[in-house]
RNA sequence: UGGGGUGUAGCCAAGCGGUAAGGCAAGGGACUUUGACUCCCUCAUUCGUAGGUUCGAUUCCUGCCACCCCAGCCA
């Protein structure tokens, strides 16, 4: 392909320039996800791009928990996260690693920190230190105990790991600058003393390392030569080298200058939480059944509804990656599951919403077995037989008795095609008290069947149906997003505080359940088995089916032109 | 407000001094036994803004504006 354009992106540019230059001779990036929730869309940015990148160069990458704050963490969640980067496809081939595995080491450094008075133990409160840290625009002060001598500070430190204060009462924090410009840099905390169960290392411990300390030394200590990560940490960077660089890891030994930290802008999408924080309050207070409800956007849920691994990963290819926030529009997302699906998903017929049709001139008894294409373009996914008989099921929409222009459904004295069976024409519509529709009465042209001569009629129309006589209840779970629009804010008033609330943006129509009939294939189908519904779009089988009773999450929409005028 | 970032179409995003890629969305048309798919065509005289340098600026310089991040013993 003379003109295929090899997307790149400006973290690429860099790499390729350092592995030019010599500065920088093999790949290794991680991938550093905390074990306290599921991985969700958002983190596949960055779990591409760290997979990826290390793919793209022949490098490796890792997996590496980053488990230092035992509160929120657990083995439940590092379970999933394997799972979902094993769906996606990706293995990490530079080893699977914990942060906690060198709480030892981190350990040493910070001692090490201490007696060359790169640290030292505060004992400064919460509230107090928030005061003498400054603000934006003012300088912080120097703790009364930054100063103290490294002996004082180093049998202190030994002592909160040995468990002899209470949480809060000592805190190990790294000596730089109280007056620098960036808030991170100024005598950031370094270990805390926290008496929790930890999910790997148990009780072994009572302080713990931040992640401004244990990230770059892991980094260092795993030989990543990347480490990129999303914007919010660019404040951060100096904080990084820092401690890189006085943990002794810039010498070059051996060609490696350590880890080099690179930020690039996360993932938005409209109407989609990306935060963990909602999340999981979603599935809290019940807003939600789950993690994996099909609504949300955590990859368990994206699995679940029928989003393939394909999809994603060509999502994210699209977006792109810069160093601009930016929101993507869900439909590009829509647009790449419609376009895996569109040619690995059979077709078959399923009515969401049926509406009775008597096909007047069809023999009571007469059954036709038809013979219809699993994919139209594709002829290896065969063909399967279809039943048809004078009873039929139609979907609600595709019948007006007051059309208006340019509708190509069925209505009254109009003609229309039952995908591959007849042509029928409505006769008569046959209403209950109550004024509403109970069935159609529709004759069919028996010269017309797919197949045969007389179907060259052309008709403008044609329906999904499938045989009353013949067919399977099915639930269809219909989505939407959990989000309404972005609620305009720019009017300031009281509700605007109100306004903002997540809750209060919730889409109350985010799931609607139709109760409809399907053909057998899709009832038989295994849970996970994804088909086009003719006309109604992408569902894929869910674990809630039972024997009696089929239920499809609808993946996606099929894209629709018709608007009516 | 101090510091760090970012501004290219409705939404993403290339572009790296030589005259605005591509994708999504949207609109029009062809084809069609899925109003799907596919295929054509249209969609930025202009790159946040005002100046400057230059034969030439989205690209270099300066000022201004807007938005995002940082004041956790979270990551």
């Amino acid at each position: 392909m003379e003109n295929e354009v090899t997307k790149t992106n400006f973290i690429w540019d860099i790499i390729d320039e350092e592995l030019e230059s010599g500065w920088c001779k093999e790949i290794h990036t991680r991938f550093p996800p905390e074990p306290n929730g599921y991985l969700h869309i958002g983190h596949c940015k960055a779990l591409i791009t760290d997979f990826g990148t290390a793919e793209k160069y022949g490098g490796l990458c890792n997996l590496r928990f980053d488990d230092t704050n035992p509160s929120k963490e657990d083995t439940e969640y590092v379970d999933g996260i394997q799972e979902d980067i094993r769906w996606l496809g990706f293995e990490w081939k530079g080893g699977l690693y914990y942060a906690s595995e060198y709480y030892e080491k981190i350990y040493e450094i910070a001692e090490d920190f201490i007696k060359r008075g790169l640290a030292y133990v505060d004992e400064l409160t919460q509230d107090e230190m928030r005061e003498y840290r400054g603000t934006l625009t003012t300088p912080g002060k120097n703790s009364p105990w930054r100063d103290r001598p490294a002996e004082e500070s180093l049998d202190l430190f030994r002592r909160m790991r040995a468990g002899e204060f209470p949480e809060g009462k000592m805190i190990l924090r790294a000596r730089i600058d109280m007056a620098s410009p960036n808030m991170n840099m100024r005598d950031p905390a370094m270990y805390r003393i926290l008496y929790k169960n930890h999910h790997r290392t148990g009780n072994t411990w009572c302080i713990y390392p931040m992640y401004d300390f244990a990230h770059p030394i892991s980094d260092a200590l795993e030989g990543i030569t990347h480490s990129l990560c999303s914007l919010e940490f660019e404040a951060h960077r100096p904080l990084y080298d820092w401690v890189v660089e006085n943990a002794g890891f810039r010498k070059g030994e051996n060609g490696y200058h350590g880890p080099r930290q690179i930020e690039f802008a996360r993932l938005n999408i409209t109407r989609t939480i990306m935060s963990k924080r909602y999340l999981r309050r979603l599935v809290e207070e019940g807003y939600v059944s789950g993690w994996d409800d099909p609504r949300m956007p955590t990859l368990c849920a994206m699995r679940r509804r029928g989003f393939t691994p394909t999809a994603i990963r060509s999502f994210i290819e699209a977006v792109g990656l810069a160093k601009a926030d930016s929101t993507v529009d869900y439909a590009m997302l829509e647009h790449c599951v419609r376009e895996d699906l569109g040619n690995k998903a059979a077709r078959a017929m399923a009515v969401l919403n049926p509406l009775k049709v008597i096909l007047t001139n069809w023999p009571e008894d007469k059954v036709d077995e038809l013979e219809m294409e699993n994919h139209p373009d594709v002829p290896e996914f065969g063909s399967r037989k279809v039943t048809f008989g004078r009873e039929i099921w139609i979907e609600q929409e595709d019948f007006m008795e007051e059309p208006p222009k340019k509708f190509f459904r069925l209505k009254p004295d109009g003609e229309v095609r039952l995908k591959g069976a007849y042509i029928i024409k409505c006769d008569k519509v046959v209403k209950n008290a109550d004024g509403t529709i109970d069935h159609l009465e529709c004759s069919v042209d028996l010269e017309s069947r797919s197949g045969t001569p007389g179907a060259d009629r052309k008709v403008k129309g044609t329906l999904h149906w499938v045989n009353a006589a013949d067919c399977r209840p099915i639930e269809a779970r219909l989505y939407e997003p959990l989000l309404n629009d972005e609620i305009d804010t720019e009017e300031e008033g009281e509700e605007t505080a109100d306004k903002k609330d997540f809750i209060s943006r919730l889409n109350p129509d985010s799931l609607h359940i139709a109760r409809g009939y399907a053909e057998k294939a899709i009832a038989e189908a295994g849970v996970g088995t994804t088909f086009q519904f003719l006309r109604t779009g992408y569902f894929c089988k869910d674990k809630d089916s039972t024997d009696e009773l089929s239920v499809y999450n609808r993946v996606v929409s099929l894209k629709d032109s018709y608007k009516p005028v």
